[in-house]
RNA sequence: GGCAAGUUACCCAAGCGGCCAAAGGGAUCUGACUGUAAAUCAGACGUGUUUCACUUCAGGGGUUCGAAUCCCUUACUUGCCA
């Protein structure tokens, strides 16, 4: 199968001495180990690393896009990338800081480690010398006896290095305490990097900062266990600068698959980036040049009005996740549905297709507004649509409605659609039969 | 194993027999102002057939005219002792 057009136009900049300049330049580098080992390392010969993603979801977030682009950096640097999907972490679950995870069922975890595996697959090249290869921790735990893993991994770690880790530490200062289920998590991602390191040679592990203790659980195994020296790079935890959480929109995460959240959520999520943001996040997940990247933070700066920035970097990310021709139906949305307003005007073939790139429903004409919101998800119940139409923030065609009774299909275009809109930009479709 | 404290709405956290659908803060949503931005200000924020009704204060049982509040019990969490 050959690659998509999207991996085959992806390029480092060739500005930067090397690979390990540029991370730093997208500030892709919150911790590591030795920096100038491993500046001189990613600037040698091919190297195997890694970075593991484990299945406590049917689907990897806009967190975990952070991770597979760094892997992708690296590998477009000539290094080998293994993917590694946690068959074996994900049934245990590494400690939050808050509370203890409820366990997920065996055959639940098994279904998503395939759809985190095909989506890992999708942001790094299986083609030539340093293809990326595709590992699963279950396939050495599995067969570890509790005797065995006391005797052979146990034995390397102490207790105390074990508390210190900030995620068990975070824990046991708070009053939800820590099963020695979650405490023994940072054991099973050591084994990882340790196996890894026997079966391919694999010298250095990525992964977010807040699993640092996890990642040098691994150097430090390797260091007792072989008498070598691995290495790991933390990257940042993205944050926005008003102090919200990123990747969440409306409290939800934001998926890359595609039926969690549509290509059109997932453009106009990153639409609506901050000024403040904007560039740091182009940095971050696009692969446009520092050059480009330059002109574009000039561009805020001069003409912020235009959300020039905002544009490319929602049109590069929904690309990079969903291709080219999803990126074009999400843009031609947007633009039939911010655009100048009068819909009727629209031609109803390019205002269907962006009403099927919203939530939408198929509902009767004598359903009220109300109930609509709610069967299109705009509202949580029909307490919240009444509120909402009360708060004067509801509008079917951009007409404002007034009634809470108002039934759907007066509003309606001729055509039998019409656009729901509660508040500025929270859309759906709805086609009345 | 013993003793003690705790479990309140999305999160934190008040309440300690009726005035409790439950203070306050955060998060979130809407409106105004804007650039589909931020900041700011105002309002909302259990559910519904919405001047009323219904279901909530870990689960179950009880006392009472009446319980988030008192009693018993189960589960879980934390701490101290063994």
């Amino acid at each position: 199968m050959p690659e998509s057009e999207s991996l085959q136009s992806q390029s480092n900049d060739a500005t930067f001495d090397d690979v390990w300049d540029e991370l730093q330049y997208r500030g892709l580098i919150h911790v590591s180990t030795n920096e100038a080992e491993l500046k001189e390392l990613l600037a040698g010969p091919p190297i195997t690393y890694y970075c593991g993603f484990d299945p406590t979801a049917p689907s990897l977030h806009l967190g975990n896009l952070v991770q597979l682009l760094t892997m992708r950096r690296l590998q477009l640097a000539g290094h080998k990338p293994l993917g590694l999907v946690g068959g074996s972490t994900g049934l245990i679950g590494d400690p939050r800081p808050t509370a203890e995870r409820t366990l997920t069922e065996r055959d639940t975890v098994a279904e998503w480690v395939g759809y985190l595996q095909a989506q890992v697959s999708k942001f790094l090249s299986s083609e030539g010398d340093n293809a990326m290869r595709l590992v699963n921790n279950l396939d050495w735990t599995a067969p570890l006896s509790a005797i065995d893993f006391l005797r052979d991994v146990g034995k390397y770690f102490r207790v105390g290095t074990m508390l210190k880790k900030d995620a068990v530490s975070a824990r046991l200062n708070s009053d939800a305490g820590i099963s020695f289920t979650e405490f023994s998590y940072q054991i099973l991602q050591g084994m990882d990097f340790l196996e890894l390191y026997r079966s391919y040679g694999c010298v250095l592990q990525t992964g977010g900062s807040d699993q640092w203790g996890n990642l040098t659980s691994g150097t430090d195994l390797i260091h007792k266990a072989e008498g070598a020296s691995a290495h790991a790079i933390g990257t940042p935890l993205i944050t926005n600068s008003d102090g919200t959480k990123f990747g969440k929109s409306e409290g939800n995460a934001i998926w890359l698959d595609p039926a969690l959240t549509s290509p059109y959520a997932l453009y106009q999520f990153w639409l609506n980036t901050d000024d403040a943001d904007v560039i740091a996040r182009l940095k971050v997940f696009t692969f446009l040049t520092r050059a480009e990247i330059e002109a574009l933070a000039e561009a805020v700066a001069t003409e912020p009005f235009k959300r020039e920035a905002q544009r490319r970097l929602a049109v590069e990310v929904t690309t990079l996740v969903h291709g080219a021709a999803a990126t074009e139906a999400a843009i031609a949305a947007s633009a039939a549905i911010f655009g100048n307003g009068d819909l009727g005007a629209l031609d109803a073939t390019t205002l269907e297709s962006a009403l099927r790139e919203l939530p939408n429903t198929t509902t009767t004409a004598s359903t009220t507004v109300a109930q609509v919101l709610v069967d299109t998800g705009l509202s949580p119940s029909l307490s919240a649509a009444r509120r909402s139409i009360g708060e004067g923030g509801v509008y079917v065609n951009n007409e404002k409605v007034v009634d809470e009774a108002a039934e759907i299909g007066p509003s309606a275009l001729p055509s039998g659609m019409a656009v729901l809109r509660r508040g500025k930009k929270t859309l759906a479709g709805v086609f009345v039969e």
